[in-house]
DNA sequence: AGATCAGCTTGACACTGTCAACCTGCCGCG
DNA sequence: CGCGGCAGGTTGACAGTGTCAAGCTGATCT
């Protein structure tokens, strides 16, 4: 099953460490070269530069994200109301816990979003908040899921889900009560 | 009432003409010297290094910012409903022809976002929209503006507003419809 | 056995942000 | 009036970055 050369693991998951600790700014080529005890240049023979090595994690971040999502319904049991709050309680702490890579998934520049690798598990999340919002659709070709997605991802993007919320919001509403709004209509 | 130092100012011009050109990637303390005519040092005696030269820009963008969704509620007639369409369509308007500056009010790293120097011009966006949504609240106490906020801001952040939607999605909803939707809760 | 080549190294280059030292003209004050 | 201080600009240097070219090396295939 390992078809990947090992040195290219080695060089995300030590990008995915850097990230976590120092922040975007800390994540270089030659940093995870040197935590992957490789020549700076090593990289280039893996990546095309740093926004590749940049996709790759990301698109490794997209891996673990659906699973976030898929085990978040899991576990939210049969319900579907339950289980599309799951889900977005999911995609929120999601991004709350790995705030580096869902700015790579989403916003970085650097990062090649029409790349192939990232549709997989990009498509699959989408996939299953789609299928969750289905119960809720009031007409075949409703679109409810992108109403969900942007909200939830404009609440997790704009802070409201971290410890400092935006400063006019002395108290952020919790994003449960505005679905059940949204899912009122 | 021109009390910042002339060179402040062609730093943050520079900058942004930097930004829309070449996109974020170009923005450098370096370049926006050169484009200023000073020398590659000369920043440091405005703005504390490149963070502090994107904050002033993030904070330049959001005077336009404000001012782009005044107009755009101005413009939009008296009824409520069509102020509130109004407001989001110069949001979403402003997130696709300025995408640079909207990273950097919103998601870029560097942009220290508690600098006060932010303050008033992204409270006055808020009250803009959260004025515009009053109409609409079945409560008191109600929260709809951030709903709308977090909707049309991950709409916006997800690239549907942009000719390149994300690949799960041939062809995104208009988010007008997403809004009346809400609205109908 | 010998050619091939992926994978890695070394070395170099241009560019970046940042710091220290220095210059310069202006402004306020003794 | 003279002069000290200093905001604002310069030059020069340094470490760190991405990227490229050249070379090495060991396995693999013919």
């Amino acid at each position: 099953m390992i078809e990947t050369p090992p040195l290219r693991e080695a060089l995300i998951q030590a990008g995915i460490a850097l990230l976590a600790e120092g922040g975007p700014a800390a994540l270089t080529l030659r940093q995870a070269a040197l935590r992957a005890g490789v020549s700076h240049a090593a990289p280039a023979h893996h990546f095309s530069g740093l926004p590749g090595l940049l996709t790759a994690i990301a698109a490794r971040a997209f891996d673990t994200f659906a699973q976030t999502l898929q085990t978040a319904r899991d576990g939210a049991g049969d319900d579907p109301r339950a289980r599309l709050h799951g889900i977005c309680q999911g995609y929120l702490t999601f991004a709350a816990t790995h705030a580096g890579l869902f700015h790579l998934m989403f916003t970085a520049p650097e990062v090649d979003r029409r790349d192939p690798a990232l549709d997989p598990a990009a498509a699959l999340s989408y996939q299953i908040l789609q299928q969750a919002c289905r119960p809720f659709a009031t007409h075949p070709d409703d679109r409810l899921e992108v109403s969900v997605w942007s909200m939830v991802h404009g609440y997790a993007a704009l802070g409201f889900c971290t410890p400092a919320p935006p400063r006019p919001m002395a108290k952020p509403p919790k994003f449960s009560d505005l679905l059940d709004e949204l899912l009122r209509s």
